[in-house]
DNA sequence: CACATTTACCCTGTTTTAAGGGAAAATATG
DNA sequence: CATATTTTCCCTTAAAACAGGGTAAATGTG
């Protein structure tokens, strides 16, 4: 399990029934993409991999200590 | 705030008091590249993102329904 | 075990990112 | 207000991702 993206990928694609080919026809992509992506590419391209993530509805967020502060900081003006 | 990633990396960036040359110096990537992504350039390498994430230790993770549910299962072995 | 489907992995041409130089515009600082 | 620093954005060249075709290997299924 040390290359998580992969396995995300591969994961859902499968809970999904979906063959390579389809999941990059959904998601607009290559098929080789999805093959890459799915046997630990990191270079492909970030809008490519937002596609096949929106596709499975798999969500993508950034966290780190000051982010968060300052998250916490400003959503206090919400409530 | 529409575009997350950009204010992500903005924000970082400033609050570690580095310029863009130097982050990317730091980063091992282009300068043009940080600036890109610091104005809303998603296509970038997926590759060259982790490495500027990296260096403002920036987390990145991924959720979905179904990968949380299939982690609870398997984290039952750890404990 | 025969057959159908899917995946792995080649190859080709096209398109795009990436790096880094340069210089004007914007911003910070004495 | 003058000057130094930083950012914006143009340009060029090189490297790499991308799409999609093809096919053998692997896997699934009757």
């Amino acid at each position: 399990m040390q290359n998580r993206l992969a396995d995300i990928i591969l994961f859902h694609r499968k809970r999904s029934g979906l063959t390579q080919q389809e999941l990059a026809e959904l998601a607009g992509v290559g098929k080789n993409m999805i093959y890459e992506l799915e046997n630990g590419k990191i270079s492909v391209r970030l809008d490519n991999l937002l596609k096949v993530l929106q596709v499975m509805n798999i969500e993508l967020n950034f966290h780190s200590p000051l982010w968060e502060a300052f998250l916490r900081e400003h959503s206090d003006a919400k409530r």
